[in-house]
This record gives structure tokens, sequence and C-alpha cells, in this order.
DNA sequence: AACATTTGACCAGC
DNA sequence: GCTGGTCAAATGTT
């Protein structure tokens, strides 16, 4: 098994961890105040990664990383290590606000500061990506309570997650010739991922963990993600049940691209 | 020991 | 000079 393998598996976990929060937000609009837009970033971003490195097993030009959601520009690397203008070099920014601080958005963060800000009577906290180091990903975060009674935090997020990414190219060469393991645990719902619904057709072969060949019709649409040709797959994480193991083993003799036409 | 958080100092923009 | 954002050493936690 390739070192990298809790990398690839930790994106994966993320992304459906996120895409399971979306999933409730969504069935629950008028209820939930947490903020949409970072899930469907981790969710897409993991899966993005997930697929990238499938077709990194045949193919010398891995997929591209897909574009920021909404087409907004790529945040721009800061010129200096200190004081971020995200309003004049167009870092991309989104602000939520909920009754309780957002502890656990799809994302590792890491506290970096907390001041005391003068127009408010809160402190602010300071987070960046927790793979800020080991990924050169700028994404950070702000925290602060605004509102008293009713209590309303702020959370501003700064700049894109591109931790993923960066794994991806790190994980390049270690890919190759080893297998992976990824866990399943929970469903996702189409309403949760619609793109799945486009697909294009490719197949691998996953093994499990008793060795035993068992065969899966993974599809990829045009955006890099996994959907099941039986149907099933853009429903359900997996078609097996939760907590099974699947592994991916020795996927290149199985000559896996999952964007050839 | 390794990792995460806290906190005062420093820096750059306004 | 004020302010917000970041750094980095100190401290806490596992």
């Amino acid at each position: 098994m390739f070192h990298g393998v809790d990398k690839a598996v930790e994106a994966l976990l993320r992304g459906q961890e996120s895409a399971n929060r979306l999933k409730t937000v969504l069935e629950h609009p008028s209820t939930s105040s947490v903020p949409t837009e970072p899930l469907f970033d981790t969710v897409l971003d993991s899966f993005s990664f997930a697929l990238s490195l499938f077709s990194n097993f045949t193919s010398s030009n891995p997929q591209p990383h897909r574009e920021s959601s909404q087409n907004k520009p790529t945040p721009v690397a800061r010129k200096s290590p200190k004081k971020t203008n995200y309003r004049e070099n167009g870092l991309e920014h989104y602000s939520h606000d909920s009754p309780a601080p957002l502890h656990n958005d799809g994302f590792s963060w890491r506290k970096y500061g907390q001041k005391k800000i003068k127009t408010s009577s809160h402190q602010r906290c300071y987070y960046r990506c927790a793979y800020a180091k080991d990924r050169n990903c700028d994404a950070t975060k702000r925290v602060q309570q605004i509102q008293d009674s009713p209590s309303v935090y702020r959370t501003t997020y700064v700049g894109k997650h591109v931790c993923e990414v960066n794994a991806f190219s790190q994980l390049n060469d270690d890919i190759i010739n080893d297998s992976k393991m990824i866990r399943f645990e929970q469903t996702m719902s189409e309403s949760v991922m619609p793109q799945l619904a486009l697909v294009d057709h490719q197949a691998i072969t996953i093994e499990d963990d008793q060795g035993t060949d068992q065969i899966m019709n993974l599809e990829c649409d045009s955006n890099g993600l996994l959907v099941d040709d039986d149907q099933l797959w853009a429903y359900q994480f997996p078609p097996c049940s939760p907590g099974n193991l699947m592994f991916f083993e020795d996927v290149t003799a199985f000559d896996y691209n999952p964007f050839h036409l």
C-alpha cells in the first residue's frame, strides 16, 4: 500500500462528511444556519482530487483541478506574509452568520491568532488551513461574535483551499505502484451531489479486504466525479454495507482512465 | 515528544 | 498613529 493513502482517504472522508452535512442543510433549509458554499467546495474538491488520483494511474497528464466554484477568480497569493487585504487583491472570501461558531465546516483549521477588535466588544479568532504548511494552502477564516442575545457569530472564509491539489501533486509518484483503501460509512443523496448525474463510461475494479475481486462499474462525469453504472452509486456511497473497506489494488492493471471518451 | 493553542509583539495599510 | 492580520515563543494538551 502506498504510504500516501491516508491523505487520499482523508480527502474522500472530508468530502463525504461535507456531503452529509450539506444534505442535512438542504433538507432543513429553514432551521439550518450552516453555510452551503464551503460544503460544496469541500465535496467537489475532495472528489475531484480523488478522481485525479485515479486518472493519474494511467495518464501522465492528470485532469486539471476543477475551477473555483461559481467561477470565482483564483485567489491571489499574498505579496507579503503580513497583512492580507482581500478586498483589493481579489482573494475569494465568503461570510456567514450563525448563532454558534462553526467549528466543523468540513475543513481542518488551526487557530493562529485571537485579537480584540475595536469595533466589537468580542475578540476575533483567526484560523488557517491545517495543511497550510504541508500543502501551501492559503485558506483562512475568521470567527467573531458580532451580536449578543441572541448571539450571532460571523465566520469569514478567505482564500480557497488548494490543499487537495498540492497533496495530489506530492502523491503522484507514490500512487503508480501501490493500492489504496477507502472506507465508506454513510450515504449521500443525489440532491446533495446532483453533478453525479452526468456520466461518461469507464470501469475500474475494486478489491475488498478479503482479497476477492469486486467489479464495480464506476463512471466519471466531465467534472471528474464518481457515479455508478447501476444507478446506485450516485445515490449511495457505497453499494456495499456501511463501514466496509474497499481496496483499490493494482489499479494500473485495469488501465483505468476516467476521462477517456 | 509531538502537536495544538494562547498571547504579546511586529508589520503593513490606511 | 491606529487598526487588523500574522508571527512566533510560550504554554497547554494528548
